[in-house]
DNA sequence: TTGTAAGCGTTATCAA
DNA sequence: TTGATAACGCTTACAA
């Protein structure tokens, strides 16, 4: 911050008084005369206010803390790209809380004493030390990943699309289904609410549930286990990526079942054979939860929001008819 | 920001002026006495300062604004990691150009009328404009991925990497190479760099280089076509994810090349068979580029500062014995 | 060691 | 329509 020009060096230079520059810029009233003049010369000067005199003065700000499980996932680039999309005036603060949910709370702490003015919580888990945080700050907060009664809130249609890959699974006829699940306890929206309608479809047929991880190689290493311990003829992850995992295991077992995911196109579409999957639009889901935070900090409304995002079945190579 | 507690309050709470407070926040001389009796107070209030107060007096502030090209790339996403790593006090303002050189410029000015405290710009290509906008910035900058001479910069090793690549070429004896490769236009680190050294192993060795993006889809279609009319028995990808696309036309033509890609892990080890690359430390790159960036702003040292990241070639499968 | 006071760049109030 | 002036929360001479 060398020497930037401040509202008194545009003061100065059209010979007004400071208080009438700062009516200019915040559209109150001036003389065409005048408004011309200033015009001028902040063109000229380039001149931009201070954020930081402005905030402190506002006591408020246009800086909104996005706490992410994780950078690395589409997902979650989708969901902020869909944050920038709708945004008009407000600069994002991101922080990565590496899926670890002491990170998690010190990134709220972090940011509340930063002065952001809101918090977008993009989470798979709440522990009861974050919930009391959220609580105890006064700041605008909306949380997305989890269906949680006390917090404005953005969630997945996780259990529609456990009902729809459910229909679907139907179709197939299988003969014998391996589920790759992961413990409701670190994601309820996956774990859980996922697998639901899945099970409800498979009333009928033959299934067995292996509880693994996020992780490609956690998936990989428990997936060859269970393959090669039975033989199934469709496999199910809870994620495209551990559905992935699934598929390396099959190739390295030589064994060709169907394969269906949750996630969003691109993982999907890397893999041989690409693969069936249920996405969600993430993108839409960061359009939604911009526009839901600005209404909890413009409007604070008195009772709890809840928007769902929906998403669809695409159905590719690794339930096509080749298999 | 409701009723945050000031060091004012705690001036009074404790019976000493705002000054003595604020000179045992920053390690100024009082008491021992004093010393506890705010130590008390301000862990009970949970008093922290306000950043907006402290940048406004101080005419600089700890926010870093990161420019980068993508936010749906491990590569990133890994040196962002790196960048936390490192970070003692700063906090990053991360702003995604998604690959529009429009927008890299619109962040640079958008990021200066923020009051940021410098610019980190991880970038595939600079624009003149851009060039100017960095070179008017009276801000530290500091810049990644392209090898400009006029800025301080951390930098792949490109071209080492090209020539280990290039070595372990010869020793697999390929007929027939193809190469797929991108404009150095767009990015010179990886068109021009990337490829000199292999192209310079292959000299005795028959290959065909093709031109194609950074996108799997066009990769995908430009491989097909170029495999679909010669045969080849080794494909050299510019990207892991262009080798991908290859692997996957591979599949599609019932044809069996070996592989080579450059990049990062994650992405080779996902698909089938797990791809051989050249994998540059993008964590160490991001560490290394926060350090460079503290040492342009604290010290300001009057040579342009050039910091180089090596990688290494991690055999896979995919240049593997069952090929 | 401590306190007083000025000032950072804004916006808001209130006279003129 | 304008311009002085106070205030936002903090740091820093300088004085006591």
């Amino acid at each position: 911050m060398n020497k930037k020009v401040t509202i008194n060096d545009i003061a100065k230079m059209a010979n007004v008084a400071k208080s009438t520059v700062s009516r200019y810029l915040n559209g109150g009233s001036v003389s065409a005369q005048t408004r011309l003049k200033i015009e001028r010369i902040v063109q000229e000067q380039h001149y931009t206010p201070n954020t930081f005199a402005q905030s402190l003065k506002q006591q408020t700000n246009h800086t909104i803390g996005v706490i992410v499980p994780r950078l690395d996932s589409i997902a979650q680039s989708d969901m902020l790209r869909g944050l920038d999309e709708c945004n008009q005036e407000d600069t994002f603060l991101i922080v990565n809380a590496y899926q670890d949910p002491k990170r998690e709370l010190a990134a709220i702490e972090k940011l509340q004493s930063q002065n952001v003015g809101g918090i977008i919580l993009l989470t798979a888990n709440l522990t009861d030390e974050i919930r009391a945080a959220l609580t105890a700050s006064p700041l605008p907060i909306v949380i997305q990943g989890q269906d949680e009664p006390d917090f404005h809130r953005v969630i997945m249609a996780d259990q529609h699309g456990g009902e729809t890959v459910g229909a679907y699974v139907k179709t197939l006829h299988p003969k014998n289904v391996l589920l790759l699940n992961v413990n409701a306890e670190i994601d309820h929206a996956v774990g859980h609410d996922r697998f639901m309608g899945i099970k409800a479809a498979l009333a009928q047929t033959p299934y067995t549930e292996v509880m693994t991880d996020f992780k490609l190689d956690t998936a990989k290493h428990d997936a060859k286990k269970a393959m090669a311990a039975d033989q199934y003829d469709l496999v199910i992850g809870a994620t495209d990526r551990i559905a992935v995992g699934a598929m390396q295991s099959g190739y390295a077992l030589h064994q060709k079942p169907q394969y269906i995911g949750f996630g969003q196109s691109f993982f999907s579409e890397t893999v041989t054979p690409n693969l069936t999957s249920f996405e969600f639009s993430f993108f839409e889901a960061g359009k939604q939860l911009y526009r839901l935070f600005v209404k909890v900090r413009d409007e604070n409304p008195q009772t709890i929001q809840r928007v769902v995002i929906d998403g669809q079945l695409v159905i590719r190579d690794s339930t096509g008819p080749q298999h």
